[in-house]
DNA sequence: AACAGTATCAACCGCACCAAT
DNA sequence: GATTGGTGCGGTTGATACTGT
């Protein structure tokens, strides 16, 4: 029993961008009547707009405890959490974000969010690694795995450069979706006494799903130990690298060192977790197009070390039985060169990159610094 | 400087739901 | 039960700003 939309032109009624003295009008009818009724409240205040327009004016602009300016980082995260659970339900999204309207943050998703998931490969709708990539890329991985040629798809599929050591080991995974370990990561923690930083090689913990008999601990070792040195042979890690070039220098010698490791690189929903994150740190991991210990030293700012410590108690609190592995490896690279927002992605053009970058980064830290 | 292409976001549109009649 | 009015929701559009050539 839908309504008829609001009948503008024909009866006269005013479309298109408010003026200023409209506004006025519509904020001194409210705050002298009240809003509701909508129906005859422009009739009431003067104005030649239909209710509808006059509603929509009032909840995504006018209200007064609308807050203004970019998304911080804790909005996005509650964003991407909230969509993993209600998808579209902008207003059920925005109900636990005050002072945002579900027009805004539906905005922000199609402009900001979407499209960054997208660029890594991840579905927006699903959460998960677009299966329509990976399903291609593995048949023409099994084929030419060895091949000089894999390189040349990624641009075809959209996707990236399949120098991307994660999405490889998606794709030529032989336990896709029912590994019993977990890809070592490289996080990174600031050291301001040293002034440099202090990479960690997470071997993360096996889920208790898996019995750990099931586990070649000796393997895994030696493979620790690999993924260490070829994390070793790409350090130092310049500042100055572009999120673009995936292996630095050297990267067909480091590329071959990882794909030695593809099997330990595999991408593993290992429990069905009772909320998105985790799998969305996977996937944000899985799907960056940069190798991530490339990024280590070029994407985290010691000021931001207080908001991953804070996400990560945050975590903590809402899935108490999740928790990261225990096999931790550290190493010490040189400090970069003095880092701020804006430095730090100095090849990258747009800010808004360098946060949205950011943004996946420290989303995909905040997964791995446990 | 001029133009074209792209990004952003306020506003609109159509539909659905619910309550009142 | 059918109709109507009020409101909310999600998708889309279009004006404007921005960026690249």
């Amino acid at each position: 029993m839908g309504k008829s939309p609001c009948r503008d032109e024909r009866e006269g009624l005013k479309k298109g961008p408010w003026t200023v003295e409209e506004d006025r009008k519509l904020l001194d009818y409210i705050q002298k009547h009240g809003h509701g009724r909508w129906r005859i409240l422009p009739k009431n205040a003067g104005l030649k707009r239909c209710g509808k327009s006059c509603r929509l004016r009032w909840t995504n602009y006018l209200r007064p405890d609308i807050k203004r300016g970019r998304f911080s980082f804790e909005e996005e995260e509650t964003i991407i959490q909230l969509h993993g659970v209600l998808g579209n339900k902008w207003s059920a999204i925005a109900a636990h974000l005050p002072g945002r309207t579900d027009n805004e943050i539906k905005n922000h998703w199609n402009t900001h969010i979407r499209k960054r998931l997208l660029g890594m490969g991840i579905d927006p709708v699903t959460h998960t690694p677009r299966l329509d990539l990976l399903e291609l890329y593995s048949i023409l991985s099994s084929s030419l795995y060895h091949s000089s040629q894999l390189n040349t798809f990624p641009s075809l599929l959209g996707v990236g450069p399949l120098g991307n050591p994660n999405l490889q080991g998606l794709a030529t995974a032989d336990h896709l979706l029912s590994s019993q370990y977990k890809t070592p990561e490289i996080t990174s923690q600031y050291d301001p006494q040293q002034n440099q930083y202090h990479n960690t090689l997470v071997s993360n913990q096996f889920q208790s799903s898996h019995p750990i008999h099931e586990l070649n601990t000796s393997t895994y070792a030696t493979q620790v130990n690999q993924f260490h040195s070829a994390v070793q042979e790409t350090q130092p890690c310049a500042a100055s690298h572009t999120l673009s070039t995936p292996f630095g220098r050297e990267p067909q010698l480091t590329q071959a060192k990882l794909e030695q490791l593809s099997p330990n690189l595999n991408f593993i929903r290992q429990n069905t977790l009772p909320n998105v994150w985790p799998s969305m740190g996977e996937q944000l991991n899985l799907a960056r197009n940069d190798f991530p210990l490339q990024n280590v030293d070029s994407i985290i700012d010691p000021q931001f070390e207080n908001e991953i410590l804070q996400t990560r108690n945050n975590i903590d609190q809402q899935i108490p039985n999740y928790s990261f592995g225990s096999l931790i490896i550290t190493t010490t690279s040189p400090s970069p060169t003095p880092l701020s927002s804006t430095t730090t992605y100095a090849n990258c053009s747009s800010t808004e990159d360098e946060r949205d970058s950011y943004c996946s980064n420290i989303m995909m830290f905040n997964m791995l610094a446990k």
